[in-house]
RNA sequence: GGGGCAGUGAUCUAGCACGGCCUAUGAUGCCGCUCUCACACAGCGGAUGUCGCAGGUUCAAAUCCUGCCUGCCCCA
């Protein structure tokens, strides 16, 4: 037994070999498999669907690593995880970037052939995420494309449609002709979240009015003379001494003559141009807001094309700036401007495809929230948040909604409402949920119309919903497992729980839309708070902090840095990086740096692998320096769980990190490889024993604490010296450890002592292994008198500093010091 | 314009909710020396910050208060 040749032989881990072949061992075996007779309890993690628009940048990566460690620990820590991988397959974006990548237009071909190129390129980007998902050693249930979830796959969609009938029928959806933001080129209604602005600028012309009883001038400032037919009202503020004569008159408009009321109201800015404004059916998001508020009839003479309507004939089928350009001219030429200029001007833009939003009424379908708000307030005050100071961003998101969901939307790609109109009444027939519709080229379900009775044919409804109609649902459908065919009673199980999963992990950038969207669904549709714990991390940025963009260049592909430094390392760098809730702004070379601390793990256990594995603890005598590091590591132990337990990974990762290196590796190992390898027979084989059980004992529980974090590295150790896997393993215990923690306050004298002691052979240039003719130790380290006697080679220990002939004192500290001869 | 979060050596980060033990934690990078039987993807040592700015409270402030500046996110 004196050869101690180690189990492992690689001279290093190499993540681009071992990697894979560990992801392959984990998918063969179904380790991470989804069992709902194991047992346990279920804890389920509503995966955010990954939006298969274009591949993942650092961000995403970083992203659901880290949702990876949520489901990890929480297997570690004896639940039975239900974590799906998913893709995100609706809505607006994948439709711009289709019609990019075939450079067509969706409305110029065919719907089911554009369908198609959108479901090409989304399998495209799908697998390159996937992919990504592999070589970061992803523990979702499954990996494999025909087992992952897809909102567009036709179950997912009918149950967005089943719930839409539902809630149809439930009084809970109306219709309403409001105005909407519109993209023009998009064709569709957007949400206020799906605007940018756009700063530039535009032609201001101050413009001659009428007023009807006094008969005299008044100039108002306005960048869209093309609207002066669609006034509703031209105001003042209120607190304008000019004006104030003017309340309740009549203005008339120039060229079109008509008879428009003047009225005071505080959005008009006294110093913009004269003070006066005329508000347009629609210029901007105000004058929707002032519309309404006035209860005023909207003369809408935009189209959805962005033309000009049949209600000007002289412009009819103009593009509105084609109009704008005319009706100035003809504005100019009869004399009505008085001045024009350019001036700044913050244009609001589709967050897509960055053309001006225009402001029109259309009729959509809206899902009720206002009334749910209360409620809402409830369960934001109810749920855990982690980090705890994200619940303020959903509550500041609460207090601001005020108008009902718009849902509908005037695209393709999406899930389509279903819905038939009867031909004769127009009333809108609604299918039994349960099967997916596609009201756009399928045959009504019914023959005659549930209205009228009438069988004249009916019209389907050509439009989709909103993507988050769809994404709102995902917690549902995490529980209807497995996607292709849902188990009823493991679904009826589930949902019968105090809430609808177990964590929603997010950005925070989508509480407002997502986990918003999601709580009011799960309220309206079985009545309790879609989840328990809400999750929200900050993004991945670049180095000057800016938000990764595919457009700036600025990204950095994942794949990349996970072959340069293998995906442990980008892992642990997530997860290392930044206090929860911040942003991470990426750094390759912190990344570089990072990676090292996977080579160090492995070569500790390296090293320990070649001593044999003690199960018997019954024939060993632990000595002081055991007990220490295990009490060392039940505390490390505790405090990374203690992170674990509230997601936050940067606690677990750094503390664990600096106990291997710094404690444990510098410390520990070299206090006790004399012992363990006992060469010349000066300790009791129960000590040598003690020495070797402690090393694996530390090792085994320091992978198991690594595990959530680096599980390549891990199983590859684990496997390799204890032939089993980490990843099944319980998360380790302080108390199971060591039932009674010992020797913790020697710890910084110990390390004060070695280092001092390096620090003088070193400044003597003597090799380390130089022996100490004497040395005076402080007290507290007398337990240690035998393991430090071998690790720094020395002779005698003297009891008394008087007991040394010429000996130097070093100080340890600013109270201790030590006398050593060399 | 409103709200949220933040601003600590070159980079990232701890500490800050209960002010003093902080003449500020740890890491990365950098510089120098060293192959000491797991590891040069290592070891040892070293340099670098007064904690965004300006005031205030206090015997005492990175930590409390006020104002300002900067960045990010969300909203208008």
């Amino acid at each position: 037994m004196s050869d101690f040749v180690p189990k492992l032989t690689e001279k290093t881990y190499d993540p681009q070999k071992q990697d894979l072949l560990h992801f392959q061992k984990w998918q063969e075996e179904k380790l991470f498999a989804f069992n709902k007779s194991s047992g346990k309890t279920i804890f389920t993690i509503d995966t955010p669907p990954p939006y298969a628009n274009a591949p993942w940048h650092m961000g995403g990566a970083i992203h659901y690593s880290q949702i990876d460690m949520i489901a990890r620990y929480k297997r570690m820590a004896g639940f039975e995880i239900l974590f799906p991988m998913c893709l995100d397959r609706n809505g607006l974006p994948i439709e711009v970037q289709a019609e990019r990548k075939y450079n067509v237009s969706m409305h110029d071909i065919p719907r089911e052939d554009f369908l198609n190129m959108c479901k090409k390129m989304l399998d495209a980007v799908g697998d390159m995420i996937l992919g990504v998902c592999r070589i970061l050693g992803f523990s979702n249930n499954s990996l494999e494309w025909d087992e992952i979830y897809k909102t567009d796959e036709e179950q997912y969609r009918t149950l967005t449609q089943a719930t839409f009938i539902k809630l149809f029928k439930e009084g809970q959806i109306y219709e309403d002709n409001r105005p909407n933001n519109y993209c023009t080129r998009c064709k569709t209604t957007i949400a206020d979240n799906e605007i940018d602005y756009k700063s530039g600028s535009h032609m201001l012309y101050d413009i001659r009015f009428k007023v009807k009883e006094t008969g005299e001038d008044l100039i108002i400032s306005t960048s869209r003379p093309e609207l002066i037919p669609a006034i509703g009202v031209v105001i003042f503020n209120p607190k304008d001494e000019r004006y104030q004569h003017l309340k309740g008159k009549t203005v008339i408009t120039p060229l079109f003559n008509d008879e428009v009321p003047i009225l005071p109201h505080h959005y008009a800015k006294m110093e913009f141009g004269t003070g006066i404004m005329m508000v347009c059916a629609y210029g901007d998001s105000n004058d929707v807001q002032i519309f309404r508020e006035l209860h005023l009839n909207p003369n809408t003479i935009i189209d959805t094309n962005g033309k000009i309507t049949d209600k000007l004939p002289e412009y009819a089928g103009l593009k509105v700036k084609e109009a704008k350009k005319q009706i100035a001219e003809k504005l100019e030429e009869e004399g009505y401007v008085a001045e024009k200029a350019d001036a700044p001007h913050n244009f609001p833009i589709c967050s897509r495809c960055k053309t001006t939003v225009e402001f029109l009424a259309m009729p959509e379908y809206y899902l009720k929230q206002v009334e749910y708000l209360p409620k809402l307030h409830e369960y934001a005050q109810e749920m855990q948040f982690f980090p705890p100071f994200m619940r303020q961003v959903w509550v500041d998101w609460l207090n601001t909604v005020s108008i009902d969901w718009p849902i509908s939307r005037r695209r393709y790609y999406g899930t389509e409402v279903p819905i038939w109109y009867c031909k004769k009444c127009n009333h809108p027939n609604l299918p039994e949920p349960g099967k997916y519709y596609q009201p756009w080229k399928d045959n009504p379900p019914f023959e005659s119309c549930q209205k009228c009775g009438n069988s004249e044919g009916f019209e389907g409804d050509l439009r989709t919903f909103d993507t988050w109609m769809d994404s709102s649902l995902s917690e549902v459908y995490t529980i209807m497992h497995p996607h292709n065919k849902k188990d009823e009673a493991l679904f009826e199980e589930l949902i019968n729980r105090p809430y609808i999963c177990d964590v929603r992990p997010s950005a925070k950038d989508i509480v407002r839309t997502w986990l918003h969207y999601t709580m009011l669904r799960g309220h309206q549709l079985y009545d309790k708070p879609a989840f328990k714990y809400a999750w929200i991390s900050g993004f991945v940025v670049d180095s000057k902090g800016e938000k990764f963009s595919k457009s700036a260049g600025s990204n950095i592909k994942p794949e990349a840095m996970i072959e340069k430094y293998g995906g442990d390392a980008v892992r642990f760098y997530g997860a290392t990086e930044a206090s929860h809730g911040s942003d991470i702004r990426f750094n390759q070379q912190r990344l570089q740096g990072i990676s090292k601390l996977i080579n160090k793990l492995y070569n500790i256990a390296k090293f320990l692998s070649r001593f044999p594995i003690i199960e018997d603890t019954k024939d060993i005598s632990l000595q002081p320096a055991d007990e220490w590091i295990l009490s060392e590591l039940a505390r490390v132990v505790e405090e990374a769980k203690s992170g674990y337990e509230i997601f936050d990974f940067q606690i677990p990762a750094k503390t664990l990190r600096n106990f291997t290196w710094e404690i444990f590796a510098s410390h520990y190992m070299e206090l006790v490889k004399g012992r363990a390898y006992n060469r010349n027979n000066s300790y009791e084989e129960q000590e040598q024993k003690a020495a070797w059980y402690t090393l694996h004992k530390v090792m085994q529980e320091l992978t198991k604490a690594f595990a959530p974090i680096i599980p390549f590295v891990t199983d590859f150790i684990y496997r390799g010296i204890y032939d089993k896997t980490v990843h099944l393993e319980k998360f380790p215990e302080g108390k199971e450890i060591i039932d009674k923690q010992q020797h913790l306050e020697i710890t910084s004298t110990l390390l004060e002592l070695n280092s001092a002691i390096w620090k003088y052979k070193k400044s003597k240039q003597l090799p380390l292994n130089t022996p100490i003719k004497q040395i005076l130790l402080p007290k507290i380290l007398s337990p240690l008198i035998n393991d430090l006697q071998s690790m720094h080679a020395i002779e005698i220990i003297a009891q008394k500093s008087t007991e040394i002939e010429d000996g130097e004192l070093i100080e340890l500290n600013e109270n201790e010091s030590i006398t050593v001869k060399i």
